[in-house]
This record gives C-alpha cells, structure tokens and sequence, in this order.
DNA sequence: TTGAAAGCGGTACCAC
DNA sequence: GTGGTACCGCTTTCAA
C-alpha cells in the first residue's frame, strides 16, 4: 500500500545497505518465530533422516526453520531438549514416537504449541499424528509368517521405544497361536551390520534351528542375511528372514529379504503439512495412519 | 550474587509458574541468538549425517541449536537458504564445500559471523575450515591404482561440487602417466545403489573392458559390485573396485572393496570444536587438514 | 497512505 | 547485592 516509486526506492536502499531483517526481534514483537523444531533420535539412519529432509524441505518453502534436536538411543535428552527447544519459542513440534514422559507432555500443553507425533500410533495424540501402528504391525509379521507355515521362530532385535511394541504384538499374536518358544537376540539400538551379524550368529551357534526370524530393521537383516550366507545357508529355504524399513539396496544385494515398507517421506510431508494449516489457522486433519506392507521376495 | 534465600524463592516461582525464559527476547538484547546454522546438501547419505549429528551433539551441549538448511543437489538453493538463516542471526554457520557464489562470500563476510567451510579443503578459507584435499584424494586413488598394476580404468561417479574435484585430480594424475582414455558413467547425483549398477552395466556393456573402478562413494561402489558379481565376474581379479566414503557394512559384503577413509565425526567435533572456541572469543586453529586414507580390501 | 508510539521479554549498565 | 532504566529491532495499532 505505498506509492510504486516510494517501493521501488526502498528496495534501492535495501539493496545498497545489504539490509538483512531480524527475525528474532521480529518474532518477539510478533509472537511468530517461523521456527520449528523437529526431535529424533538420530539423523545417521535414513529411516529418520528421510523424514526430517521432507520435513524441513516442506517447511523451508512455507519460510520456516526446522531447529534439530538428537534425544539419542533411549531418547533420554528428550526432556532436557524440550526445554532449549521450548525457550526458543518455535511454531510447532515434530516428536519422534508417543511415549513421552508426563514432564513432556504436559510442558508441551503449556507452551500452547502445535505438536505432531509421528512414527507411531494413538487415536489420542498429544496434539497431532501421523504415523503407522508398530502393535498392527508386529501382528502383521507374525501372521505373515505363520500363514507361509513357518513354526520356529527367531528375532534379532534392536529395541528402542518404538520397536518394542513391534516386538510385543510379534510375540503375543504368535502365543496365541500356541508358539511361545521364539528365539531372541537382542542388541543395542541402533542396529547396524555387525550387530545383525553377531546376533544371527547366537541365534544359530546355540539352540535349536530356526526357520524365520524377523528383524527389527533392515540395516540389522543385512548383517543377518551376510552372516546367513557366510554359513553356506540359503535363504530362504533354510532360513527365511524379513526385515524393517525398506532399506534401498538391501533387497538387491539379498533379493530374498522380504521387508515391511514404512513411506517415510510420507511421514516428513505430512507432518508438514498439518503443522502449517494449524499455524496458518487452517483445518486440519488431527491423526494420520500411513499404514505400512509386508514387501514379499521369495526369489531373485 | 543474591542471597540463597531469595534464590530458592525465585527457583520456587519459576517451578510454579513454569516459567521458560524467552531466548528471542534473549537473543534480541544481548545479539548471541545461540543458534548456529548448518547447511548440508542432503543428510540422506549417512557420511553428512554423521558430520552433522556430531556437530549439533556437542553444539547441544554447549546450549546452542541448529538450524538445518538442505540445499540439494546441486546446491541451488544455498544463496535463497542463507538469506533466510542470516535473518535468524546464527552466532556461527557450517557450510558444506569451499565452492561459493561471489554474493555468498560476501553476505556472510558483511554478517561477520564465523563460518566453518567442510569436506573439502583451500589454505584460504571464508573463515574457518575443517576437511580434506579433495584433490590430493582423487590423485591418490590414482596412484595407488596405477602402482598396483592398473591401466585401463573407469568411474562411476555421481559429481556434486567435491566429486568433481576429486575426478579432475584422478584423471589429471592418470593422465600424467600416459592414461587418457578412463571411461566414465556418470551418474545424476545423490548416487544410490540402482545408479550404481546401471552405471557399471553401461561401461561392461560398451566398449572395451576396464580393469579398475573408481565410484564416487561408497553407495555408488555397492551397487557396482552386485551387478558385477551378478554378471559372474569375480572382484578384483576380473575387475577391481574402489568407492569413497567408507560405508560401514560394504566392506562386510564385498570383502574385496577397497574404499577411501574419511573420519566424518571428526568433521562435526572440529568444526563444533572451532566455532566454540571463536563465538567464545577463545583461540583457535582456522584450518583444520583431517586427511583420509585408502583402505585397501583385496581379499576375504 | 504515512508517521508516531507503545510494547514484545529480555540484557546491560548504573546508581544506590 | 539490589533495583531502575534504557535499549535490542521489529510488529501492531492508532492518529493524522
């Protein structure tokens, strides 16, 4: 609303000076920090880091900053996070998962701060969601494989919050098929290769033969499947394995690794997508399931 | 330097009231935003992923955020990215390479804050630099190579910014030795492990054969030896290969892939390390050689 | 359409 | 030690 010459003469000025406005004073006087933060365990797995580059992608389009806050494995700093984060007053969350603790949330209640969860899911989110239900999908896996005729099991697990309750659903939908004899081997989050490697191993050096075994992330079925094949196994007649979040190049280097898909880049849009409607003022849906599927590769 | 008394009492409201001290304000007042910018090109590949999630670590602890700005592949959006972070006035900016607009340079010289250059490595940095020769690399893998008895090489090469400085010196230092004729796929980048198999199909396909493979990471590296040894080819005899990056579990599948060493982490902690030191007034190197080095995979 | 003035929530400095 | 006050650089509101 001012004269075209008077425009044009102040972006001169603009240009001249190299005149940069600060946001910071800017969002104290307007209450609008057009920053958000954004809280994962880690960024070194691409199952996160997928997630968060839409994440801060979608965002940095609509003029906002995503803050990066790393709770670790367990996310043990969440809290401590939460509270750097808070104080910098950001437009909106994204948390990793749903289990946080009472501080959490009702801090995150106070701050008024639009939330979303994501990774998991609840009917009854802090504030938002959009993820996939790891109970529904740990029952998946196990009917999966009981419905192929598979009757011993094993899992090499590496057990954050999230992959617990995959674990859980597994292990109780197999029980109530009157299987409660699955071989576990358990190692610290975050899987790797070598852990896969070593964990397979015990489960083969010791005990019983196995006949599946399902693994809490693809990086982990890969050391598996190596470990598997290093012994002159063959996969899967010998021992079928499936693993967890897609992992590119797993299936091409092993072509019989079935897997469950997650649309991790779904996750990253659409949490996006929801926090600028609620801070745009705009309706939007509160819960999301992006659901997930079992990817079946039998042979090459 | 208030009486305990009274201490316990305002620690008392504050645990009442919930009170979170406002860092806009803060930052406003007293010009330490305690914000620091990182720009990556993606943290998609783990090798930027690392760097940055050590950086934000130790960043953390020191009570300082970051800000992630991902300026793709090629770095297009990096000139728009950096308005949008010097309007937040970081106390501190990681920027990845040394290749920079004219305009860049220059708004981060006006803005006068420490700017740490990585993953690639000049005497005369904007500011501050932690990396490697990204050039000395590439002439490197060529000699060592060529000393081992190679003469007909190829590359597989995804090329950012850095890639091609590193190829530039591989086919210079080839080329000193008589070398002019190394055949080359290129890639679009970020490579993955589809574009590393199309890459080696296409240079298997056409033309005459190759003894020697140079990838321009390690991603890029896997996807090449899969297609190879699907091909029944046996590696190195047949064909040798070398990728960049160290990709934690390549080597485990492909024993005999050598790759070229970077220590990633270290890139984070140092350049994490100098900026503290400088927003901190304390001394400090302003570049930082981490070096690399060959590893060197010939047989199971 | 333009200009002036009052904050936003802290920090920094100064006098008491 | 303690309390008061002048900003920091914007947004917002209101009057002209």
């Amino acid at each position: 609303m001012v004269k075209p010459q008077k425009l044009e003469a102040v972006r001169a000025v603009i240009q001249r000076t190299g005149y940069v406005p600060n946001l910071l004073a800017g969002g104290l006087a307007s209450k609008k920090s057009r920053l958000v933060a954004a809280i994962v365990p880690t960024i070194g797995n691409s199952i996160f880091a997928e997630a968060i580059e839409r994440f801060t992608d979608r965002l940095g389009d609509a003029g906002y900053k995503v803050m990066l806050g790393l709770s670790g494995y367990p996310a043990d700093k969440e809290e401590a996070l939460l509270e750097a984060v808070l104080s910098r007053k950001p437009d909106a969350i994204f948390l990793t998962g749903i289990n946080h603790s009472q501080v959490t949330r009702s801090r995150l209640l106070a701050a008024k701060v639009p939330v979303v969860e994501t990774w998991d899911f609840t009917p009854t989110p802090i504030d938002m969601l959009v993820g996939f239900s790891n109970e529904k999908l740990g029952r998946s896996v196990a009917l999966y494989l009981y419905d192929k005729g598979y009757r011993r099991f094993g899992m090499v697990w590496a057990s954050d919050e999230r992959a617990k309750v995959r674990q859980g659903a597994f292990l109780a939908a197999l029980s109530e098929r009157g299987i409660n004899d699955v071989r576990i081997s358990t190692v610290t989050a975050p899987g790797n290769f070598k852990k896969g490697r070593a964990g397979i191993a015990q489960l083969l050096d010791e005990g019983p033969s196995v006949e599946a075994v399902f693994c809490s992330s693809d990086v982990l079925a890969h050391g598996v499947m190596t470990e598997v094949q290093a012994r002159g196994m063959s996969i899967p007649s010998d021992l079928a394995v499936i693993g967890f979040g897609d992992l590119e190049f797993a299936p091409y280097t092993f072509p019989a690794l079935s897997t469950v898909h997650i649309d991790r880049s779904q996750i990253g849009l659409r949490a996006a997508e929801m926090v600028l409607a609620r801070i745009e003022g705009r309706e939007t849906e509160k819960v999301v399931d992006i659901g997930f599927s079992v990817v079946e590769r039998e042979s090459t």
